[in-house]
RNA sequence: GGGCGAGUAGCUCAAUUGGAUAGAGCACCGGCCUUCUAAGCCGGGGGUUGUGGGUUCGAUCCCCGCCUCGCCUACCA
């Protein structure tokens, strides 16, 4: 309904700069006044044209004001302070229209046009260990765009990039190769056994891995020499494929990235491909894109300086004198024939926006209630569906990786392709870091230069972390005993109190990484992951359950109250100081499509978070002071209980598009 | 050296992207359970928005200088 309204008069003010001073401006800014004395809406316009018009804004604000007469839904317009356009709403026409938006899905953008078509890839997790809080923050912000992108009726496919050959892999590879000496066979074996004692192969990954990359600082110098060798050997014969590293590391890349689908599976978060480096090693992705390269001159041969013999390309926003040797240039392509990272990432987005001129067979990987995940394959099954080909890509991808980003974007713009580098999102954010007192809790010795800091960067390859399954674990096992403790849903109710520690400990994990803006680092620690009260997800879901439980006394649903509702006359109930903190309830629940597209065009998710948060709050406030069952008026119980309906129709709907679900009992 | 980001209440973070009196949570202090569940509600103290200038009707936000911190910047991947 915000949103609505604010379209609305934002064209009236249009229609009248345009008629009354012939002036065509770009945006009309509508914001919502810090108090509601102001109204609902307020136009700041008048300041901005004081200075074409030569008048005061506040004279400019009167007459158009008085040009503005009346607009359908708004009761009237005044001039306050030192010129804002103040418009208030007609509340009644407000409540009516709220209580009247779907009780589930609002398609926000049914303007007009075909259905957009965005690709999301998130999680990219190299497949060598286990999770940790890091991968968190970036899954649950990507599935959590995800869901707003398809609420507001768009086509997404999600993606999960799996670099199987890289150096990581490869490092893992090593260690079952060289430290503890195992064959394909026995490597094979292990996974087996493994699975029999139920245990989790990316956790044993996680040391390996941590243990190999000690290895090679820990020999005389000669030693760690002839092991980073070893490492670079292993990694080449991987890349190669068709020998048995090459096998030990398909193994275990498939073994531990069907964890990493299961722990993310724990958290709600599903996938529709998986492309992998191997097959864009193996399908030649990059020959493709070398010759587009070329062609368009993005990429020059380069025969003098330190990047001698190999294929450059410049760095965006580099100035460089015509002729001039650019020294800072990118290396695309070594001096050995090698391509570098950036360069088989610029052939994969060219493949994502469909300019490729190649695809990956697929086949089907990991299988979901309702969808099959698939997987990248050299030779693929048919039939398949089709994925990249998108017109518009959002890549999750924390703030560290921007400048490689900035460099695959500048390729696109460089080949022509301005449209698509127009539509390409670096998604970033932030690195979860533990904080020092976290880092000691968990038994690592930390340095004292470390506890002087606020926080500590999470490593992989020291194993200094947070695994993902363990803090779900624990915060499973905190909500359990919490549930427990309450005796929620009666002494009997057993069976379903798992289930709702479950939904609470998921919501709890889930808001505590989505609360924070996406350039806000996270400095970890059990004791705010481990919170429920205040600003949490089950703050939240508590105030779905308060609401719950009203209509389960009352014995009636949302769906009849709200038909109900069209048969009164609430005006009387909605003007006048005492009525003040229930109009601000519907307000906010009115402000859903307002908010989900500001998080669209600003790829901010955390406002949708603090919008569920501000809305449990004054549902919580309004809980309080009216008591809805003992009301005697019949008019004004529906009209409390409409309120009570539209607050729990919209909790429920911003939860589900944080991907929190919303327990019957807490 | 260059690039990006950050610096706001004791702590952790917001601030509708230049708007009206800078707001929440936590922590601390004090109240509220015979009521639709206290994972809750109400009240209280807390601020020279790192710093110096500039731009204008108006700056936490934009520009310039300085200070502090983090990350990126290799023909490694």
């Amino acid at each position: 309904m915000y949103l609505e309204m604010q379209n609305r008069l934002a064209e009236h003010l249009r229609g009248v700069l345009r008629s009354k001073y012939d002036l065509e401006l770009q945006s009309i800014p509508i914001e919502i006044p810090p108090d509601l004395k102001f109204g609902e809406l307020s136009a700041p316009v008048a300041f901005e044209l004081a200075r074409k018009l030569r008048k005061e804004p506040k004279v400019i604000a009167q007459e158009i004001v008085a040009a503005l007469g009346s607009i359908d839904g708004f009761a009237g317009f005044e001039v306050a302070g030192a010129g804002y356009i103040n418009g208030r709403l007609d509340r009644t026409a407000g409540a009516r229209n709220t209580a009247l938006e779907s009780y589930f899905y609002i398609r926000l953008l049914e303007k007009s046009g075909p259905v957009q078509h965005s690709l999301v890839e998130h999680t990219s997790i190299n497949p060598n260990k286990a999770a940790h809080i890091g991968h968190l923050r970036n899954a649950i912000l990507g599935d959590t765009f995800v869901r707003l992108l398809r609420a507001a009726g768009q086509r997404v496919d999600v993606q999960n990039y799996i670099d199987n050959t890289g150096v990581q892999v490869a490092d893992v590879v090593v260690g079952f190769l060289y430290l503890e000496g195992r064959s394909v066979a026995q490597v094979r074996q292990l996974l087996d056994g493994l699975k029999r004692k139920g245990e989790r192969v990316d956790y044993y990954c996680w040391d390996l891995y941590a243990g190999t990359s000690q290895w090679y600082e820990q020999g005389s110098e000669d030693e760690n020499a002839a092991r980073k060798k070893l490492r670079y050997a292993t990694l080449h014969e991987i890349e190669h494929g068709g020998n048995e590293t090459a096998e030990i590391a398909e193994l275990i890349s498939t073994a531990v990235l069907k964890r990493h689908l299961e722990t993310m599976l724990r958290l709600d978060i599903e996938y529709d491909f998986l492309p992998r480096e191997s097959e864009i090693l193996r399908l030649k992705f990059w020959d493709a894109a070398f010759e587009q390269l070329k062609n368009t001159g993005v990429l020059y041969f380069e025969t003098e300086g330190k990047n001698k013999g190999c294929w450059v390309m410049r760095r965006p926003g580099a100035e460089v004198a015509e002729g001039a040797l650019d020294e800072d240039a990118k290396v695309i392509v070594r001096s050995n024939n090698t391509v570098t990272y950036v360069g088989k990432d610029i052939a994969y987005h060219l493949w994502k926006f469909g300019l490729l001129g190649k695809d990956f067979g697929y086949k089907p990987f990991f299988t979901y209630p309702d969808h099959e995940c698939w997987i990248s394959a050299e030779h693929g099954d048919e039939p398949h569906p089709h994925f990249g080909g998108a017109q518009a890509i959002y890549n999750v991808i924390d703030s560290r990786q921007s400048d490689p980003q900035a460099n695959v974007i500048q390729a696109l713009r460089g080949m022509g392709y301005t449209e698509q580098a127009d539509r390409y999102t670096h998604f970033s954010y932030e690195m979860v870091a533990l904080t020092p007192r976290c880092a000691v809790e968990l038994g690592y010795s930390v340095s004292d230069e470390d506890l002087a800091r606020p926080y500590i960067e999470v490593s992989g390859r020291k194993g200094f972390g947070v695994k993902a399954d363990d803090l779900i674990d624990k915060l499973i096992a905190a909500t359990r005993a919490e549930v427990d403790a309450r005796q929620t849903g009666g002494a009997d109710a057993e069976a379903g109190r798992q289930r709702i520690a479950e939904q609470i400990a998921i919501g709890a994990l889930r808001y505590f990484m989505l609360k924070f803006t996406r350039n806000s680092v996270i400095a970890f620690d059990f004791k705010d992951a481990l919170s429920f009260e205040g600003e949490t997800g089950p703050y939240i879901q508590y105030a779905v359950v308060r609401a719950r439980n009203i209509f389960r006394k009352a014995g009636i649903t949302p769906e009849a109250v709200l038909a109900e509702f069209k048969a009164i006359d609430p005006t009387a109930y909605l003007e006048g100081p005492a009525a003040e903190d229930i109009w601000v309830l519907w307000l906010r629940a009115a402000r859903r499509t307002l908010v989900l597209e500001q998080c669209i065009s600003t790829s901010e998710p955390a406002y949708l978070a603090k919008h569920a948060f501000q809305l449990a709050q004054e549902f919580n406030n309004f809980y309080h002071k009216h008591h809805i069952l003992t009301e005697e008026d019949p008019a004004r119980k529906t009209f409390l209980l409409a309120t009570a309906a539209v607050a729990l129709r919209e909790l429920v709907e911003v939860l589900s598009w944080l991907g929190i679900e919303s327990p019957e009992a807490m």
